[in-house]
RNA sequence: GCGCCAGUGGCUCAAUGGAUAGAGCAUCAGAUUCCGGUUCUGAGGGUUGGGGGUUCGAGUCCCUUCUGGCGUGCCA
């Protein structure tokens, strides 16, 4: 369904066109200053200069022409060149009527869907999540679901780090530990124990003590360094106790990313990369793009009208090793041939945006996709702590992600117990959904690329720009309708105060902030319509008491302007990720 | 050194080249006491780091400069 504002643009339009200017000049916007109109039209000063005309004398011609039309209550013509639109009440409420029964609200679906492969999330296994897996994963669900909001197939892919020295470390420190296990034994060709040697608890203590123990013991690296040798080259008692280290650790990650509502579709890793790396190479090879240069393989990727020199996408380090990019690489031919995609969108850290200008670059060069593929990256910053520095635990370490999780939780659990508002039973639940708000609410409401503070007190508050005030504003609406009984048939009725107008105006820029959204992979957009829709719907039943109302007609417009303020908030949050209770 | 990103009221953040730079928190003053003390209204608070330029019009684009963060060939 067309937006409102491209109905009045075309309208408008008109009016340029049989005013004797080019219709390209009445493009209309939402009006930014809303005391004096509800949409505008700037086209006149734009034209003055083709038409040598002043800008107020075509604004006047062309409001002269419009001011029969049934959708505006006025046009005005104001100085310097203005046009100045309030829409008529019964228009406005056929629009939201239409949206209110479309499918989807109306937003209009992308002609030709596309797939998509998001890369987000990038845990390593064998290591608990920690606060910098929070934004990758919070971002790439967001963006996943905004996506499939407008009609495309999208695939999140975890892309865990599952390869290379960490996982020969792990076999090695289990070799000192338990040289028992048949893993080790080379004679041995029955059927591996069915159980784990370790818990996900002595995994997590076991990676940091094999890390540290190798930078003390070259006895120790070289080991380690032989034992992801020889899992690499695929010795079976090691490939058998990495499927086991991958099945606790994934085991527990799925729980943890559960607990943040995210989920993956594909749960590949740099591993299955792996098969891909030497066609990659030969590929590279083939069209001519690599060279040794200082005893690495690399693709040299400066291009003419650069500002800067940028170095060398290496593929092969100097002493045969493979490295990060090549992986990248080869996960992008791995993904051409598993999901053909039309787009490949990563989600990571931006000081990562180097490597992937080299990565995209190389991939380019070497044909590794064809020309119309699109990659993306999303650089995001980082989450600081009140001093403005990378958030750290009290003492000083590295805070991990569940413990960040159950901080909020607990902060917000205290307090709704205070409150009563929630039945016991439902307290802890309640919690998990407020602090989930807060917590990606106050992610999401900023700009991605930027670093920002992350600040509990702040973003559990139940006023302000937040998510629990964005909750608080759907569970007070339930509890209105829940009053009232069914409101799914009512329609939406012409506004007959200034808050029910504005509210209307505003759900009527759904589709407009979701596309803009969707064009920029910008989350913050959708955080600032929802706020300001919660303020609208806020001052809305604030200034009209709706179940007291003796008016049945109007009462069922009143509940059924609500209703659609609901279902457009919950739809909103339900793209951010995060969900309201019953009450709270 | 070079490159990228940022700098906006006391604090945290917005703002497709358009009218008077918007919110929230905090501060002060008021309304509602109700469908839910967490809602609503209002006030004060800004030469958008500094300086030039482009144009009808600049927080936004260009140049310059200051400050901060990050990156800068064999980590991921």
């Amino acid at each position: 369904m067309e937006k409102l504002v491209d109905l009045i643009s075309e309208e408008v339009s008109k009016a340029f066109e049989n005013a004797g200017f080019d219709a390209g000049f009445g493009k209309v916007t939402v009006s930014n200053r809303p005391d004096l109109c509800e949409f505008q039209c700037n086209g006149s000063l734009a034209a003055a200069k083709q038409y040598h005309k002043a800008p107020i004398q075509i604004a006047q011609e062309v409001a002269a022409l419009l001011q029969g039309s049934s959708s505006f209550e006025s046009v005005d013509a104001c100085p310097p060149g203005f046009l100045n639109f309030k829409l008529s009440p019964d228009y406005l409420a056929a629009y939201l009527e239409n949206m209110r029964t479309a499918e989807k609200f109306g937003v209009t679906q992308e002609a030709q869907p596309q797939t998509i492969v998001i890369d987000y999330g990038g845990p390593n296994v064998a290591k608990p999540l920690h606060v910098g897996h929070l934004r990758s994963a919070i971002i790439g669900e967001t963006l996943k679901r905004l996506f499939r909001f407008f009609g495309n197939t999208v695939i999140g892919d975890i892309h865990m780090g599952d390869w290379g020295l960490q996982m020969g470390l792990i076999i090695a420190e289990l070799c000192e530990r338990q040289p028992e296990l048949p893993y080790f034994d080379d004679s041995f060709t029955g059927d591996y124990p069915a159980q784990a040697p370790f818990t996900i608890s002595e995994l997590e203590e076991i990676y940091p003590t094999a890390s540290a123990k190798s930078k003390e013991d070259e006895v120790f690296a070289a080991k380690a360094h032989e034992a992801t040798h020889q899992l690499q080259i695929g010795k079976r008692g090691y490939k058998a106790l990495w499927d086991k280290i991958m099945e606790v650790s994934v085991a527990d990650l799925k729980k943890n990313y559960a607990s943040l509502n995210v989920s993956f579709e594909s749960w590949l890793g740099e591993s299955d990369a792996e098969p891909y790396i030497a066609p990659m190479i030969e590929k590279m090879k083939q069209a001519g793009v690599t060279e040794l240069s200082e005893g690495a393989l690399v693709v040299p990727v400066q291009e003419a009208g650069d500002t800067k020199e940028l170095p060398p996408c290496i593929l092969v380090k100097s002493d045969g090793a493979t490295l990060y990019a090549t992986t990248d690489l080869a996960t992008i031919m791995q993904r051409m041939q598993d999901n053909s995609p039309d787009r490949i969108f990563y989600v990571t850290d931006k000081r990562q945006n180097l490597h992937f200008e080299q990565v995209f670059r190389a991939a380019r060069k070497g044909a590794l996709l064809p020309e119309a593929v699109r990659l993306d990256h999303l650089g995001f910053g980082t989450m600081n702590g009140k001093d403005g520095k990378p958030f750290k635990t009290r003492a000083g370490g590295v805070m991990r992600l569940e413990a960040l999780i159950a901080e909020i939780t607990e902060f917000v659990r205290a307090k709704i117990a205070d409150n009563g508002t929630v039945a016991q039973d439902k307290i802890d639940e309640t919690a998990r959904l407020i602090a989930m708000a807060a917590l990606k609410y106050g992610d999401l409401s900023n700009l991605a690329t930027k670093d920002y503070i992350f600040d509990i007190d702040r973003f559990s508050a139940f006023e302000g720009n937040t998510g629990p005030y964005i909750l608080y504003t759907i569970v007070r609406i339930k509890s209105i309708l829940s009053r009232y009984g069914d409101a799914s048939a009512l329609p939406i009725l012409p506004p007959d105060s200034p808050e029910a107008k504005s509210l209307m105006l505003t759900l009527s820029r759904f589709a407009d902030n979701l596309q803009l959204a969707y064009r920029d992979a910008a989350p913050n957009v959708i955080c600032a319509y929802i706020y300001e829709l919660a303020g609208c719907a806020n001052k809305f039943y604030h200034e009209t008491k709706i179940l007291t109302e003796p008016d049945e007609k109007k009462q069922a417009g009143y509940v059924a302007l609500i209703a659609l303020a609901k279902a457009v908030l919950e739809t909103s949050i339900d793209i951010l990720g995060f969900e309201a209770p019953e009450k709270m």
